[in-house]
RNA sequence: GUCCCCAUCGUCUAGAGGCCCAGGACACUGCCCUUUCACGGCGGCGACAGGGGUUCGAAUCCCCUUGGGGACGCCA
């Protein structure tokens, strides 16, 4: 048994990354630093319909986002047809393919007749028993064919599945499926199987859905004398349907979780725990989680995505953000005029209370508008104080201390405790509930907190 | 339809026959800390899908039912 790990994420750039996908990669990425191995990339970009160039720059752009680097020059399987011809080739020579010329319609309806009789609607091998003659003579009559693999009639594969355990499938149950299009290009189960071969891959960290597809991999694989990766295979995760996370589960794109500031490491913490277990608590660095990754700890059901669960590590993970990542975080929600001071000011105040960079975006209101809006708790509460308390308060309030200003209010008073600081709060902030109030006069502009003072007294 | 996979609190999970009248995390909630909000700390609520077996003993093993999911594509 060989002793590097090579691992590979092989996406088809027809879509966005979702948190699906990036699980995947994630995983995969894992599995490979902690066997010190490979992580590999690969676009499966065969159906040149879909296949968009811009996806294939937006994913490897997102896998970086979340710290996930590959080690080699990715493939790609659209500059590979040479190889997959010959191999293709050896596969018929073999007697292991054949040509089908079935049409697209024929075989909608044969699959459609299977289905009424109870039938699964597998392809009939119609195309297997032709003759050599009947063959060549409709190749030479310009017939398209597609090529497809002549599965075994009786016995089994097995083989043993990193979380699944030891896999038994029956030949009789696999019908003969397509390795080479009839417009010539290969598809999926073949470069797919073949792609990991090529490349040495020894662990292949993939969805559920592909569980069963594994035999036809397998055959594929054993035909050409190739060496197989060993498979394991994730648990879905699903959405709030109950499906699977697919690209039609709207805002559990990579992108759209970026764009609402999600943090990668809350991304990644998350899904770390989402079919996998751990024994470590609290925000784990990517280097923490390889050394702790374990395929025993993968779960095999399903996984359900929760949005408060991924807030619950993104609020960790923002406590977390030093002031420089944090400004660079909060981006353009943060005026632009702010001295630095004031930056750091402001960060220091809020990070504790924000999950979201626009949660930010109304204390940037209160702690540097005019006038910020007073919500209707905080004007009954301002409405029941004394006047003398802000009288006296705005009469300290030069510094924008507040300690100064609660002592003043007091003093004058005798209130202490939510009494005094409540009116207090509400004046300046036109709210009942926010960050401590010390530091977020700091940030403030000179002045501020005394003309906001003065209106109430 | 055929084949296959899966099943513990609302959610993510621990649990590999006695340590479990089931532990942790998120969410929700109570209290404490803070002369204010939050953060934090300490509590609370809350689950072994159902039914049969096996066993002295089952969340853990077996069978059935139910429920969810996947594959069966000239998509990947």
């Amino acid at each position: 048994m060989s002793s590097v790990t090579i691992t590979r994420f092989a996406p088809s750039p027809t879509g966005e990354l979702h948190l699906g996908n990036a699980r995947t990669a994630l995983f995969n990425a894992l599995l490979a630093r902690r066997g010190k191995g490979a992580f590999l990339l690969r676009i499966e970009d065969t159906d040149a319909a879909r296949s968009l160039t811009q996806h294939t720059l937006q994913l490897q752009e997102d896998l970086r986002w979340m710290g996930l680097e590959w080690d080699a020059e990715p493939l790609h399987q659209s500059q590979r047809g040479d190889i997959y011809n010959a191999l293709l080739a050896k596969l018929e020579g073999l007697g292991a393919a054949y040509p089908c010329f079935c049409g697209a319609r024929e075989l909608e309806l044969a699959r459609a007749a299977r289905v009424a009789s109870s039938l699964p609607p597998r392809y009939s091998g119609r195309c297997r028993n032709l003759s050599i003659d009947e063959r060549n003579a409709r190749v030479a009559r310009g017939e398209s064919a597609s090529l497809r693999f002549a599965v075994p009639e009786s016995g089994a594969v097995e083989f043993t599945d990193m979380v699944h355990g030891p896999r038994h499938f029956n030949c009789a149950d696999i019908g003969d499926f397509v390795l080479r299009r009839a417009d010539g290009s290969a598809s999926f189960f073949f470069t797919n199987a073949v792609d990991d071969a090529l490349s040495g891959v020894t662990q292949v960290l993939r969805g559920d859905d592909h569980l069963a597809n594994t035999p036809r991999q397998l055959l594929i694989l054993r035909a050409l004398q190739l060496p197989a990766p060993q498979y394991g295979h994730l648990a879905l995760i699903t959405g709030d349907d109950g499906a699977p996370l697919s690209k039609r589960n709207g805002a559990v794109g990579l992108r759209a979780l970026r764009e609402q500031g999600i943090l990668p490491e809350a991304i990644a913490n998350h899904l770390y725990r989402l079919g996998h277990s751990t024994a470590a608590e609290g925000l784990l660095s990517l280097e923490q989680m390889a050394g702790l990754f374990d395929t025993s700890h993968l779960q095999r059901s399903p996984a359900h995505f929760q949005m408060s669960q991924l807030l619950g590590w993104q609020r960790e993970a923002v406590h977390k953000l030093d002031t420089p990542r944090a400004a660079q975080w909060l981006g353009t929600r943060l005026p632009a005029d702010l001295t630095p001071a004031q930056r750091d000011n402001f960060i220091t105040a809020l990070l504790q209370n924000v999950v979201q960079p626009d949660d930010v975006l109304p204390w940037v209101q209160v702690v540097f508008g005019m006038q910020p809006a007073m919500d209707e708790e905080a004007a009954v509460v301002v409405a029941a104080a004394d006047k003398n308390l802000f009288a006296a308060a705005a009469a300290a309030a030069e510094g924008n201390d507040f300690a100064a200003i609660s002592a003043a209010a007091k003093a004058a008073t005798g209130l202490r405790g939510p009494a005094l600081f409540k009116p207090l709060r509400a004046a300046l902030t036109g709210r009942l509930a926010g960050p401590e109030l010390g530091p977020l006069l700091r940030a403030m502009p000179q002045g501020t907190a005394r003309q906001r003072l003065a209106r109430f007294a």
